[in-house]
DNA sequence: TTTTCGTAATTGGTATGACCTCCTACCAAT
DNA sequence: ATTGGTAGGAGGTCATACCAATTACGAAAA
């Protein structure tokens, strides 16, 4: 046995973890076990620093990565708490990919219409009485609006409980990421023409939701993505 | 008109955006627009810090930051280096919703039989002779692999080229977030006995690329993913 | 008693300087 | 040519001081 083979057996060695990577951890796994108590508010930083015995500033780069993180929200002479906000990053990735509007929306609609029937199929398969009247619910919120706000956060809104009630949050996560991203485009497709469409739509994948017709429901919400990819394509006159 | 009517109109002012932040928004812009250049080091922090003429203090937590979003690496010594791993952040954000690990498997693979037909679709749709060249290569790979990982990373890399050739960032951006997550879960997919037939189907997937059938492709991806989840399913001894 | 105003206290944001620790480059010795 | 040692560069941490936004509280006015 010559003495390179015992040096090739040797794993380098990993560098310990910075402070505040360190420190990241153990707040995540404590934001993680203590999720639903209180208010969500944290300790004061410097406070925090002190318990966990490192500088303020090992504390404060470490919270900054967490608030980028969508873990925590920081307000300037409030203090800092707790949010769950896992959508945030990879909103903020997205648009750093993808900086230009037309070509953004396209490829958002073209993901969306591989995503949203399989979550509506799922949706149509787990969904119980308390969600559909929770869809109920927002679906007369929508046709009620009196505002175009209103009908885009009745939209967003029905969107995402078919996501929650389909039970996946991968899925889920990356609906609520394309959120903010497609709600300017909501502008055209649930403008005053539009939106009785949109609902009329909704009304349809609500009813196979209700009837628990996995391959309606699916059918439904491609055929409602694919008239919405439609209008973005005759009205390109979309603002900034 | 009464006071309140003249009160309600009044937008609340926004909060000017911190020096972190307007560093990150200033660096990030250069990243991108010199995404090209060189071995992408950047400056050191002090001379950074002193360039931007905010404290070093400033400067790393904007750093900090945009290391937690996949656009810097870090290295304690080294210096900083720009990358592009924007993944990173929605890897981070799945390995916090879902800690447990056959929950975890169960929605990768539901959310990836959602996705990854249409990426393959697509590809079928887009593919130039090049794409089917690069393919090929990495059909042979996997093909040729002596060990386990070089399986591993061949399959990893077969998917990752379809999400490129289909062209669309979004879709690609989730796949390559999944990738981490669904490492583990190849042991059991394209172990000795599954790999076989894993590289029949991505034959099949590839055959039909190339001869620009989407349908095809479509079909034989959907395939693939669902006797992967029929084998995590009957063999349920994967290791944490 | 209720409402409004002013101020002190609290809490995050920024700057500075010092020192520690890891990494790289370079020179001298073998 | 290779190895070992060291200086210098670059990130990591700490402490202190001060600035800026928000909240809480007490006093004055209605």
């Amino acid at each position: 046995m010559t003495s390179y083979q015992f040096i090739m057996t040797i794993v380098p060695l990993k560098s310990a973890p910075s402070l505040v990577e360190q420190v990241c951890a153990r707040l995540a796994r404590q934001l993680r076990d203590e999720m639903d108590s209180g208010d969500g508010r944290l300790p004061p930083e410097r406070l925090m620093a002190e318990r966990l015995g490192v500088s303020r500033t090992v504390l404060r780069e470490a919270t900054k990565r967490l608030e980028s993180q969508g873990l925590l929200e920081i307000r300037h002479g409030s203090g800092i708490r707790a949010v769950n906000r896992l959508h945030k990053p990879l909103s903020g990735s997205l648009s750093l990919l993808l900086p230009e509007m037309a070509e953004r929306l396209r490829q958002l609609n073209e993901t969306r219409a591989a995503i949203e029937p399989e979550i509506a199929r799922q949706a149509a398969l787990k969904a119980k009485a308390a969600d559909v009247k929770q869809l109920r619910a927002i679906h007369a919120r929508m046709t009620a609006a009196d505002t175009h706000d209103e009908a885009v956060e009745a939209d967003i809104d029905f969107h995402r409980t078919l996501a929650r009630i389909a039970g996946n949050e991968i899925l889920k996560l990356m609906l609520e990421s394309l959120a903010d991203l497609g709600r300017e485009s909501r502008r055209v497709t649930i403008g005053n023409v539009g939106r009785q469409r949109a609902i009329d739509h909704h009304t349809a994948i609500l009813n196979a939701v209700a009837a628990h017709d996995a391959a309606a429901a699916a059918k439904a919400m491609k055929h409602h993505l694919d008239e919405a990819t439609r209008d973005l394509a005759t009205k390109p006159k979309t603002k900034r």
